[in-house]
DNA sequence: CAACTAATTTAGAATTATTCTAAAAAATAT
DNA sequence: ATATTTTTTAGAATAATTCTAAATTAGTTG
């Protein structure tokens, strides 16, 4: 069986794993996201990209793809950025590096940051999630003492 | 002196001290946010709010506003909820709980989470900030076993 | 397979939050 | 006061996302 084929086998067979039919386009969104390494999308980015490998797909069903996606547990929502949500194909414990005045954003292992004394959630609630965003700013190149 | 005009002064004095100039706007607005305990307020609410209380001011001053004040370091900017950012008064290290699927938002104060094992960061970068997300989700009230 | 039903996709309009623009108003400096 | 600079503003523009209703497609069922 080709790369090609066993991506599509892949893919239909998260799909049917989750209960959301194959349609061509979820098929098709599937392997862009699944096929390779992990990795943290846009709306717009996946669908600029369906388009250029001539996937005819809508933007309203990248949305909806995304979301369903999202839903079923094999994506995650991340809002970090004010404007746009990223939503990452990695939904292991882990948390996130994010370039402020960038679009950029890495994945930190779960075992790399620990949160200690988690307060208790408050009356009828619990917690759904932690996240933990570690923003990094550029840090200043000091070759000389500033003014 | 009464309440209120304390209230003038400190909100002028604020302004001064980040090199503001004192306009009748943003000293309403800082006396919106600042008199008075914490609160984290998105663009919208804010206005509205100034609007009852019969401040003149547009919506694009009170956006204008709230970026000052926060380049000036005396509101921060939180990205939690996709499509709104929302500006906590308070600047002080704390962290969140986020109620889903509301629009609420409480502190957490500082000392009650704790962050541990923070890798370092990347090269060339250096942090900004740590912010530390508790969503909630309402618990279940399990009166009887579900089907 | 043919006909049917339910789920999905889609184009385009609509909505929402936010930013931009250029002109008028207000604050400070001279 | 007058001049200069900053701020405010209405309204248009932009950007991300959601909605709508019609057309298409997938999964039955006879």
């Amino acid at each position: 069986m080709t790369d090609k084929q066993k991506a599509s086998e892949a893919a239909r067979e998260r799909l049917r794993a989750v209960g959301l039919r194959p349609t061509r386009q979820r098929l098709a969104l599937a392997k862009l996201l699944f096929a390779g390494p992990h990795r943290h999308v846009s709306a717009e980015q996946l669908h600029g990209e369906a388009l250029r490998k001539k996937v005819r797909v809508s933007l309203a069903t990248v949305y909806n793809t995304l979301h369903q996606f999202t839903e079923a547990g094999i994506l995650r929502e991340l809002v970090i950025d004010p404007g746009r949500s990223y939503f990452d194909t990695n939904v292991t414990h882990h948390h996130h590096f994010f370039f402020e005045g960038s679009t950029r954003l890495r994945d930190i292992p779960g075992e790399g940051v620990e949160v200690k004394r988690l307060p208790a959630a408050p009356e009828g609630t619990e917690v759904a999630r932690v996240d933990v965003i570690i923003r990094l700013k550029d840090s200043p190149k000091r070759r000389k003492r500033s003014s």
